[in-house]
RNA sequence: GGCCCAGUGGCUCAGCUGGUUAGAGCGCCGGCCUGUCACGCCGGAGGUCGAGGGUUCGAGUCCCUUCUGGGUCGCCA
């Protein structure tokens, strides 16, 4: 191996000169995080991705054209030293590299800088906008550095997990078909099919049921997907999971296998210990008990339900939701007796943006005075009976929602979340994973006026309800299931149908003739008639669990190059115009008159 | 599509009930400095207050519209 182009070769990151280095030459390259000149002696803070080191510039061991370069450096500009690694003679016990330092003999400047936008410094309070249009700058920071890093190293962890459990990683087609079912896909024109499209994959789905037809028998990848919905703090249009599928397994062998799996991942990469097993709770308990199918179990808070006290009790309100099949709920929001007014109506406002008409409450002063919005409606003794259902001492606020029960359980599942901010009873630290099971397989979709796959139209009925299915499809539960991580749904999936018969009852439940199911899933029930063996899978998703690791609020600060609210990138403009010879290949128009 | 929040030198912010020439810290530029590490000291440049319109004798401040970004509901697993 010859000199590198530069006539300097690089041998240490940084972070790595320590104090068995002292007395040694070595070079090191990377950027001017800071300078201070103070006349004939200048520091001079180099970072590269490892970190930070002092590097000393003394003007009597440089001549004065090797000095007065050192004299033009700025922040940024990207550099090469040749020196001797000293002990410092202070120490700055903040820094890693703190008790050492490179004496400089010779300094190469292999690019100069402009002064950036904003400092390329940790917990930096920029605005993301900027940020985000300068990514390029704002990846130089040690913390996304270590969040791109944890990510690299989970995936490592991840791989190296599935391969010794014989699972193989295998590619999927990017340009896929187009699906009704799901969520909005993004199409991508063909050029050879004029007016017909691709559609970039929501999921590996199809497909990874195809390997297990082909007798792969145990599939991962980690793998891009893509929906063309509005964006969130957790949510991007391109995004990435970790899929998999098996085959000859029921639910328990997929869960076994994916808590052996976070376990080891959370060890190597954090060097957290998970317990297992891992909780679990139906779909009906989470929703009973915390309101959500994501629950965040790491506090009480529990949901409790007083339809029984309240079924006669003169007021209106409570009656009539559980007249209309609804109930009536509620959460005793422990110490929060003492809120004002102010901060009661802001927690009912809470629960209205989730479609309750009202929430109910009732504040026990600290001596036990009563404060309610309801209790003027019901006789004392119910009053009473529901402060003990509720558990009510002295300085609780108990609120209440009665309506319908998905809109109790989701207005109420919020307000506990809320008051959990409220009251700060949740750590990033503390990682509570929960398994939610026995999903309902159908929704009733109100607009459609049908049945709607809750996961897709492929997952197993459980089996003591595969008879309920065309009795009564709203009752049929699924093995299907989520792993949940601190209130966040981390990843989910289920055992699919592998039998004829069953898939044709699920398809004549969702309102399917034969041929619509043909039409659209006709690849996959061909495949279905030449041997299909028993299988089930889970995907994560991948930049939601790498959010949680690094306790970050938003996959923007996991993803290197994220899109914004709008689905646009702001450093590079995308989506962008086409030329017209561009369309006319593809045999489309725009209209210009929508927009 | 609805609702909420923010937008003032390069960055982060202050700017009261509308009232002289819009401020600060950091950064930047120049000078001095051999042990700094938030280096220090001296000096300097830099703003059509996101944009457009309106009210007013007078608008960074009030009103309307719009743009940009964020959060959220709908939507989405």
């Amino acid at each position: 191996m010859g000199e590198s182009m530069l006539g300097l070769k690089r041998t240490h990151y940084c972070t790595e000169v320590d104090e068995q280095l002292i007395g040694e030459e070595i070079v090191v390259m990377g950027w001017v995080q800071k300078r201070r000149n103070l006349g004939s002696l200048i520091f001079i803070d180099l970072r590269d991705r490892s970190g930070i080191l002092q590097i000393v510039f003394d003007e009597k061991d440089l001549d004065n054209k090797d000095f007065s370069k050192v004299e033009s450096l700025r922040s940024e500009f990207v550099i090469g030293v040749r020196g001797q690694v000293r002990k410092r003679e202070s120490i700055n016990p903040n820094m890693k590299t703190g008790y050492v330092e490179v004496i400089a003999n010779e300094l190469r400047i292999l690019s100069e800088a402009e002064t950036p936008p904003f400092a390329i410094e940790e917990e930096t309070n920029v605005k993301e906008d900027l940020r985000l249009k300068y990514r390029y700058l704002d990846l130089r920071r040690p913390d996304l550095q270590r969040n791109l890093l944890l990510r690299h190293k989970v995936a490592q962890s991840l791989r190296s997990f599935l391969d010794s459990e014989g699972f193989i990683e295998i590619e999927t087609p990017m340009l896929a078909r187009s699906t009704p079912e799901g969520a909005r896909d993004y199409l991508v024109p063909s050029r050879i099919h004029k007016g017909s499209f691709y559609a970039l994959p929501q999921s590996p789905q199809t497909f990874k049921q195809l390997l297990m037809v082909s007798g792969f028998d145990r599939y991962f990848q980690i793998v891009k997907c893509f929906r063309d919905e509005d964006l969130r703090a957790d949510r991007q249009p391109e995004f990435t999971q970790i899929d998999m599928e098996l085959s000859f397994v029921d639910v328990d062998d997929v869960i076994d296998v994916n808590e052996r799996l976070l376990q080891k991942v959370f060890k190597d990469a954090l060097d957290i210990d998970i317990s297992l097993p891992i909780p679990r709770l139906t779909y009906q308990e989470a929703m009973d008990r915390f309101g959500s199918d994501k629950p965040d179990i790491r506090f009480g808070l529990e949901l409790v339900d007083i339809s029984d006290i309240v079924k006669n009790c003169g007021f209106k309100v409570f009656e009539g939701a559980i007249e209309n099949g609804g109930s009536v709920r509620g959460i005793n929001a422990k110490t929060c007796g003492t809120f004002s007014r102010k901060q009661i109506d802001a927690l009912v406002e809470v629960g209205k943006t989730y479609g309750a008409k009202g929430i109910a409450w009732l504040a026990i002063g600290e001596d036990g005075t009563i404060k309610s919005s309801f209790t003027k409606f019901i006789s004392e003794d119910i009053s009473q009976e529901i402060i003990k259902a509720m558990d009510g001492q002295n300085g609780d606020l108990l609120l209440f929602c009665a309506d319908k029960n998905s809109i109790v359980y989701d207005a109420l599942g919020n307000l506990r979340l809320e008051i959990a901010k409220r009251l700060d009873l949740t750590s990033k630290d503390d990682y509570s994973f929960v398994w939610v099971t026995e999903f309902p397989l159908l929704e009733w979709d109100e607009e459609e006026e049908r049945y709607v796959a809750k996961h897709h139209p492929f997952t197993m009925p459980m089996d003591e309800d595969i008879k309920l299915l065309t009795t009564d499809p709203g009752k049929v539960r699924a093995k299907a299931y989520d792993i949940c991580l601190n209130g966040v749904e981390l990843g989910g999936g289920s055992i699919r149908i592998y039998q004829k018969d069953i898939q044709e009852k699920m398809f004549s439940a969702l309102g399917f003739t034969k041929e619509a199911a043909y039409e659209n899933f006709g690849f996959l029930l061909n495949a279905f008639k030449y041997g299909v063996p028993p299988h089930g899978g889970l995907a994560y998703g991948f930049d939601r669990m790498i959010m949680l690791m690094t306790k970050e609020d938003s996959i923007r600060d996991v993803i290197a190059f994220p899109k914004v609210k709008d689905a646009s990138c702001p450093m590079t403009d995308a989506p962008g115009m086409v030329t017209k010879k561009q369309l006319e290949e593809l045999g489309l128009k725009i209209d210009e008159n929508k927009e």
